[in-house]
DNA sequence: TGCTTATTTGGCAATATAACCAAATAGGCG
DNA sequence: CGCCTATTTGGTTATATTGCCAAATAAGCA
């Protein structure tokens, strides 16, 4: 594999990488209804709001996710929403795929 | 978050997880056009075959692909051939952020 | 300005992932 | 059987990710 093909599928994999953790997931199902700020993000994923703050960080360089500053708070929305394309090929994966998933969870 | 939300999400994160990888993208994009043996795949990406035979194995744990068993040889295919739609939602991604995309990269 | 609320950043410890090498396994064939 | 080829598995080390806490920053308001 060369260099360019290299860059190529490592900005990819980034995007994917992006998207690939439960509270990431949680947070563009959140987004994709409506923009919500930081503390009602981190209410609903239930973890620390700095880990929380992260995960959108992350999801915003990338380029899934967009913010907007409102005085104190900041609201974050879906920028890319064509990553909830994502879910019902993933679903069909995991529905084709029961007996190797409940493996995986052992 | 509940726990069967938590155990929803994590399924779903194992399955974008596999793809989430320059070598896994890879073999993804050479076994979308045919099945191929692991000798095959690994001269094209380059690295050690053990590590090719672990990347394979872990896109056929989650259901991406599946093998087959010819002689010595094993031919691997897509099974899940709609991971192939994330390309463009990538892309997409990837255009409308050029520049926080270069930034990640330095 | 000083105080409060909202969010981000830095730092650390725990865990997960990745790559290689070496060794094990599996199937075909003399 | 013994050997060869193809692939997988085990083990180790290096690197990356995650989550929390504490501290820093930012904006509004008395």
């Amino acid at each position: 594999m060369d260099a360019e093909n290299q860059a190529r599928l490592q900005a990819r994999a980034r995007v994917l990488k992006a998207m690939a953790h439960p509270s990431r997931l949680y947070l563009v199902e959140l987004l994709s209804n409506q923009e919500q700020c930081v503390a009602e993000l981190t209410k609903a994923v239930g973890a620390d709001i700095s880990t929380v703050s992260k995960h959108l960080s992350l999801l915003k360089a990338v380029g899934i996710v967009e913010d907007r500053k409102q005085g104190t708070q900041v609201f974050y929305r879906l920028k890319a929403p064509c990553v909830l394309n994502f879910f019902s090929c993933v679903e069909e994966v995991l529905k084709n795929n029961l007996q190797e998933q409940i493996k995986l969870v052992k």
